[in-house]
DNA sequence: TAGATTGTTAATCGATTAACAATC
DNA sequence: TAGATTGTTAATCGATTAACAATC
């Protein structure tokens, strides 16, 4: 084990990873060579044992590695054999469809409460978790462990929030507010930017024509 | 203009771009320099300069950049000056976020019909789009114009989906289910992989203990 | 033992940052 | 003109790939 910060692009692959591994050991596989799982994903042999190799010697020479061993190490890595609390604000379709997902529960997350700013919704259970009012939002984080807040409101509504939430013991924040959130150090802030997904895609579809049309006007 | 293709990362700037210059034209801001956006967006200087050069000379040296004309730059290479026609497939409440987003519909983005096999929700509207049965989406893709499918399914129906997709004229898939899909090159695959996402943000308020645990172990 | 495959060191590639001449 | 700031070239940094000794 090293004890530097590992970096980021090896700590996007592990997810992806864990997607495989999960998906090997469903099929009864017992062992794989990293070159074969590079295949797999698409990676290069060369890539997976450097990616692996940041948390430990996992394999065996001459015979590649156990994939329920790697599968649970990458679990455990990403602390999935914990319980992570989450709360969810803003009971809108986005807020809706996390509170539905039917994966996360089996995947080490809990939605622990929701909240909203909506009347209407407020007092209402939604796949058994209940909606409180936003404004109770303080008071529920400092009597209650929530370890990550997921913020689907209006982007103007988010500043206040991770105003309140910097003071409380939640230590990330999902943000799904097409902005930028300016948190603490103490607070990482994972960004799920659907516009910003969406233009990506229009960029890569358009990219021929887009470019040409530049060049033809410089 | 270079007419390499552009790099990963400078695509993924693009949207970013897009939003704060989109700001300051919103706060009546005529020019900015390198750096001053640099301090506002985290970057540096260089790498702004860097990121624009690959499209051309927007700059004026002493002056800075006219952040109206950066904007429309941006727009146009994101393809948001022409219309882009989405349809979405699964109308489940990831698929209902999508098609009520306010946003989408002013940035350039239109979507077109929505799909689902689901008999109760075939027939209805939502914000104005219809929702068909999924079994008429090859007759459907070979009569109109779509330039990007939304899958949001579950993703054991996203393989059948992708192989009528590909024999059509669509050109980007944004995939909402939870597993790479193999689409021919001349189709662009975007991943939103929500449960990835959330297993980065448990990994990384996680780290330093789960690193711990990793060391005691070895 | 012979063959396979790891973990790691070295080489390469690509992206970011720094420096500076060009120029508004 | 003097000051500011670009676009670009060069230097640095970091991530990926290749190579190979160690070893199951």
């Amino acid at each position: 084990m090293k004890d530097k910060a590992v970096s980021k692009p090896v700590i996007s692959r592990l997810p992806r990873y864990y997607r495989y591994l999960g998906d090997l050991l469903d099929n009864d596989v017992q062992r794989i060579s990293s070159s074969e799982l590079a295949k797999l994903m698409n990676l290069t042999a060369s890539q997976i044992r450097q990616d692996l190799s940041t948390f430990g010697n996992f394999g065996v020479q001459g015979y590649g590695y156990s994939i329920e061993h790697l599968y649970n190490t990458v679990k455990e890595l990403l602390g999935l054999d914990t319980m992570t609390k989450i709360a969810v604000i803003g009971v809108g379709n986005l807020g809706l469809s996390l509170l539905n997902y039917p994966s996360f529960l089996n995947r080490g997350f809990e939605f622990v409460m929701a909240f909203d700013s909506d009347k209407e919704k407020i007092g209402t259970e939604i796949n058994g978790i209940m909606v409180k009012d936003v404004a109770e939002l303080p008071l529920f984080l400092s009597y209650n462990d929530v370890d990550i807040v997921a913020i689907t409101t209006p982007k103007d509504a988010a500043k206040d929030l991770v105003k309140k939430i910097s003071v409380s013991n939640v230590r990330g924040i999902w943000n799904f507010t097409n902005s930028d959130l300016e948190a603490p150090a103490k607070i990482y802030v994972e960004n799920v930017f659907l516009t910003d997904s969406l233009m990506k895609l229009s960029f890569q579809i358009n990219q021929k024509e887009i470019l040409e049309n530049f060049s033809k006007k410089k």
